[in-house]
DNA sequence: ATTGCAGCTGCGAATTGTTGCATCTACATA
DNA sequence: TATGTAGATGCAACAATTCGCAGCTGCAAT
């Protein structure tokens, strides 16, 4: 499992830069307990280093998005999450009735991952998702 | 296969009202050869009946959905697209390389909405999803 | 240590979609 | 046909995210 470290070796070896603001906005993502929000990383990032943008959050958590440190998540609140990728790939049952959210492991989707591959030829890269409806209790 | 007066009947039915713009964004979304958005929808509808709001189109769509006339999906381009439930209930396979999309039977599905609904007692509402991942050809 | 410059940031404006509220209207009832 | 009112609309403000651009900076090469 990678550390801070490994990761920004990633960053220059791809030739990205490593910028004050890109080491606080990692650490931000690593060091949350659960899926964050890029206005909650601003507010993170903003409390040890002001004038921080939140385009910058923004550009950075897509940065890190395409080389796959961090996933994305949008639970139909209105705003996307973001989690790091250390943590594990899982997926989300989201109760459009309680607002509840079960985790589930990804290998519920690997027969799903598999017929589509065999029918279709395509690779699906479902590594976090959130599905909707129903959960026990609201049935 | 319901038209566009059983539509609105179901609408009077559970209290809601038949107003021209609804009628028209039905229209709109009716007519659409495939899948459209808010923003389609508002042009179209403007072409014919100027002064619509395009927030009234957004609501009009929630209902819609509500009632589950129509579906929604979001291809991931920065904007959600709507189809009438008529035509079907499919899902669809964005490639992330070329774009392309292949339009996939929801039964390929069931395996897996029986497998939440089994492990976790989640009852999954996936009528229309998109799936991102590589086609064949970008392999 | 200096320099060059591609890549990065901050800022402000644009875009896309949502919400609050005052006004209006479809339609059930009288 | 007239009326009351819950539900619908238009508008403008708001929230989340993206984009253009001018200036700044990490870092590789000197």
């Amino acid at each position: 499992m990678s550390n801070k470290g490994d990761i920004l070796n990633k960053l220059t070896q791809q030739g990205y830069r490593i910028t004050p603001q890109r080491i606080m906005i990692l650490e931000a993502v690593e060091d949350a307990e659960n899926h964050i929000s890029a206005e909650e990383i601003y507010i993170f990032v903003c409390a040890r280093y002001p004038n921080v943008n939140i385009s910058t959050v923004y550009r950075t958590l897509e940065l890190l998005k395409e080389l796959e440190l961090v996933t994305e998540t949008d639970f139909g609140d209105g705003r996307v999450r973001y989690h790091s990728i250390k943590k594990g790939h899982h997926h989300h049952l989201v109760c459009q009735k309680c607002g509840g959210i079960i985790d589930v492991d990804e290998s519920v989707f690997a027969p799903l991952r598999e017929s589509l591959s065999g029918k279709y030829g395509f690779e699906a890269d479902i590594h976090h998702l959130a599905i909707f409806g129903t959960c026990k209790k609201c049935k």
